[in-house]
DNA sequence: CCGTAACCCTGCGTGC
DNA sequence: TGCACGCAGGGTTACG
């Protein structure tokens, strides 16, 4: 499940790969996946279009084209953008095959066909829902201390369903969201609104070593994610809470919990993590 | 404003 | 061994 760490990671390995590129040729398997524009409008503006730069924002990985069009890809649960040779056989559940210049392909697959791609001129990105109303990214200059406890005092939410919403901050999922909340000893069911001004503050600092790490680490494979050249990431190896039910807390050897909140699995420890 | 749930989908773990 | 079933999960949408 691609979370900011596993985006950027991808964005990373790609961008030294295809940038420079041109799309010379377009294999869609599965026409759903393609959000806009229609599968032959998609073929006839995308082919001959040069890769200028790669981008990211929260979850979202966008590569901009010549003639100011972006081809913007949500990888959702499952979703994996692959480097490769022409020659080399597709994964299955191979949904589009992006062909660039001589033998090299950029692949899309998917095995819960979750995933979806738009292709937009640039000045038409904040057309797109989910993408036009993302929230700060964590390590923007505008996401500060003051931002977060000012923002928590005013929501009514769970901190877990808050940190979870994109629109709130940006590029958080369910891994990076409890391994933040154990860090700074918060429970995930506390009310936003009830954090003091010290839980606020380690919260902030939380969100940002967490995600800091993660890219470090090259993001986290818990079963599917992979980068762009099919390498599994190393974060899960130093994940403190995330998937280790009935494991002991490496603070404390309390018992991990887990317990379905804001519709999501949560990890957390009792003890580190009071109600 | 907030919470819950359905939806999309396939693989996998569980229980019979 | 094999089948049926339920669960997992990001984000959007609908509804109370």
């Amino acid at each position: 499940m691609p979370e900011l760490p596993e985006v950027e990671t991808i964005k990373r390995t790609l961008e030294t790969k295809i940038t420079g590129q041109s799309f010379n040729d377009v294999k869609i398997f599965l026409p759903k996946i393609i959000r806009t524009p229609g599968v032959e409008e998609f073929k006839k503006q995308i082919i001959g279009k040069k890769i200028k730069a790669l981008s990211r924002r929260g979850k979202y990985l966008m590569i901009n084209l010549s003639g100011d069009m972006v081809l913007v890809f949500h990888l959702r649960m499952t979703g994996r953008l692959i480097y490769c040779q022409a020659d080399e056989t597709p994964a299955r559940h191979t949904h589009l095959v992006l062909q660039l210049d001589s033998e090299n392909q950029l692949r899309f697959i998917d095995m819960r066909q979750f995933g979806r791609l738009w292709l937009v001129h640039q000045n038409e990105l904040n057309t797109i829902s989910g993408l036009k109303d993302l929230g700060l990214e964590p390590f923007d200059d505008a996401f500060t201390r003051e931002f977060i406890k000012k923002e928590l005092r005013r929501k009514r939410t769970r901190i877990k369903s808050l940190l979870l919403d994109q629109s709130f901050i940006a590029g958080l999922g369910n891994i990076y969201v409890d391994e933040a909340l154990h860090r700074a000893r918060i429970h995930p069911e506390r009310l936003a609104n009830t954090l003091n001004a010290r839980e606020a503050s380690n919260l902030y600092s939380a969100i940002r070593e967490v995600i800091k790490e993660g890219i470090e680490n090259r993001g986290t494979t818990f079963r599917d994610y992979v980068d762009g050249d099919g390498r599994t990431g190393e974060y899960q190896e130093l994940l403190r809470v995330y998937n280790r039910e009935g494991q002991p807390c490496l603070k404390c050897k309390k018992i991990i919990k887990r317990k379905k909140i804001a519709g999501r699995s949560s990890y957390f420890c009792p003890n580190c993590q009071k109600e």
